[in-house]
DNA sequence: TATTGGCACTCGACGACCCTGAGTGCCAAC
DNA sequence: GTTGGCACTCAGGGTCGTCGAGTGCCAATA
């Protein structure tokens, strides 16, 4: 069993690895930290760590490095969040102060994020499947094509171009959309899916309206379907290439979760929070997503009503008390910005 | 000055050099070319070839490597375009085949493009500057939340939330909206701005209906600079990663300029285009940008009577015949389909 | 029982050294 | 203008020895 100084000894062993990215030793800890003891002393302790894989040496005789265990147990156990100093405070808020639309507002706080940390920053969208429909409008351009919009009483906005049959008459026009905006106004985006996949079940009748209908209905439920998929927005990923000494393999595998969101949305989706809404990953915990020389942090915030998470990848070597903070710091001032009004927004 | 045959050596540099990334020697451009002359005579040329800066030898006895200025002869007089395959063609159509909006078929080129060329991809979307605004949209959303909603006849969409005064009466707003889809409506993007930056240097009578016509004003009007921006969507910048070898540096510039698209879109606007559309910034020619070590490719496409860009970034050291034949290609398809037919999309 | 100093041992990092081979530049001959 | 020959250069790779950080173990100690 590992005891309290133990304990205290990984702790140390990650802060200076973060620090100097190179492998600690017995002496190197009691020169830089007041443990009262001496390193023949450390080096007991760290026999035990290493029986518990909470550190490792990367050969015979060379300092310790911390494994992904151990800096779950840091983050854990260990890490006391280190709060940001008032400069940083204040730098997040004045770069989330001006309003501006959801997408303007997200866009900053990656922006701020990546910032604050130096690391990749990932913001969720709200979930919108709760919002409700407001409003199916179709705009004619000329010939057959027609822009479907549809908008949610959260301000979310999703059009589409559409090809209806070309010789519909106005009058018919308005009765299709007549019809289907009948069909999800005033209804959650899940419940109005399930309508438009009923009526797109029901028996065809043949005629060209209903031909026209049922492509519209088609289109609308693209465009619902858009709002309940979960979306990213990122930034910093040219960080990574500077970093790269961090990865001992290539860093190609996290550019390519970079590009393809769904597999860090996957992951962030299945991290669990703990009561502050924090969570992280950590290395091979990562192993179905490809990412095991990474680590995740999230939290989760609150936006009218439902929640989503922002969060930072980077480096298992990374500052976790540092970072932790920060993000927990931005994921707070974004619901106070998202929830704390419901109609400021 | 070089001869003839000299270029030939050139051109046999450059191609071995990109094939197995090493300095090419004399001995080796005699067993891979037919030159029918001795190893001592290409030596001769090379020292020629050196003297004009197209080659240079990374050390005293290595072989030569080509210059930025080698690699500008080569796509200037020595690169016949290699014609796609058979195959790579038919991937590129089904791939551009299902018709889908813009942003669906825009985003299913580029990747095309990446996959094809195993280099990062570029398209640049064709500019809004002329497209006519069609229709002006308010939806309420409760409260003093408007979803504002500005469509041209290109089919391109912007929305926006603006605030207005919450007491605004019904008719009040009818009567804003009114006026501003009088003065965009049926207007090119560009003599829309204009109206609407008149109207906002007009006078204010100060009634709350004024104060809510300029605040829609303003919105409006940073939905048609929307329009008027130039946008890119790219894809596989993780393929670099991959190819980090390529490059002596490091590819935090790369990553960077791709994260700040601004910074490639003024490299791809100072290009110059040959008489086929085609273009190349090789090497240093891109050193106000910060890309010193990588060649940026583009052909040009028309869609619906505007120019715009399509392109490929990658390491100087890449194969140029190929890479620029794939680009035409694209660029070809998809001139045909946003132009053969203004009414199709 | 926990801690400590001592000590032998291990092993990677580093620099010196040498050798090899690819490739060059030059020159005299064709 | 082309060619073979030749001396020269130099990066890369291998070996070797040294150095030093760091370990594990043990007997002594409080």
């Amino acid at each position: 069993m590992v005891s309290e100084r133990g304990l205290q000894v990984l702790r140390a062993i990650v802060q200076d690895y973060v620090d100097t990215h190179e492998p600690v030793g017995s002496k190197a800890i009691v020169e830089r930290h007041q443990f009262g003891v001496s390193a023949a002393t450390i080096r007991n302790d760290m026999a035990l760590l290493e029986d518990e894989e909470l550190i490792a040496a990367p050969h015979t005789s060379s300092g310790r490095v911390p494994t992904d265990k151990g800096y779950r147990v840091f983050v854990d156990h260990l890490a006391d969040l280190r709060p940001l100093s008032t400069a940083q405070r204040s730098a997040i808020s004045s770069f989330l102060s001006d309003p501006g639309d959801l997408d303007e507002l997200l866009m900053r706080t990656v922006r701020a994020l990546t910032q604050l940390t130096g690391q990749v920053a990932i913001v969720q969208y709200p979930s919108f499947a709760r919002a409700n429909v407001t409003h199916v409008e179709f705009v004619h351009l000329g010939g057959p094509r027609v822009v479907v919009i549809v908008v949610t009483d959260t301000g979310r906005v999703s059009q589409r171009v559409a090809f209806l049959a070309e010789e519909l008459t106005e009058d018919a026009a308005r009765q299709v959309k007549t019809a289907i905006a009948r069909l999800v106004t005033g209804k959650p985006v899940g419940e109005a899916a399930a309508a438009i996949e009923a009526l797109s079940a029901s028996a065809a009748d043949g005629t060209r309206i209903d031909a026209a209908l049922r492509t519209a209905a088609r289109i609308v439920g693209e465009e619902l379907e858009d709002f309940r998929q979960d979306r990213l927005v990122m930034a910093g990923s040219a960080t990574l290439a500077r970093r790269e000494g961090d990865f001992r393999g290539s860093i190609y595998p996290l550019l390519e979760a970079i590009e393809e969101q769904v597999t860090l949305l996957r992951l962030m989706g299945e991290m669990v929070a703990d009561e502050h809404g924090l969570a992280a990953s950590i290395g091979r915990e990562n192993e179905p997503f490809g990412l095991t020389e990474a680590a995740v942090l999230t939290s989760e915030y609150d936006a009218t009503g439902t929640r989503a998470r922002v969060g930072l990848l980077g480096p298992t070597r990374m500052d976790y008390p540092t970072n932790l903070a920060a993000v927990r710091a931005v994921a707070h001032y974004l619901s106070r910005l998202l929830d704390e009004d419901d109609t400021s927004r």
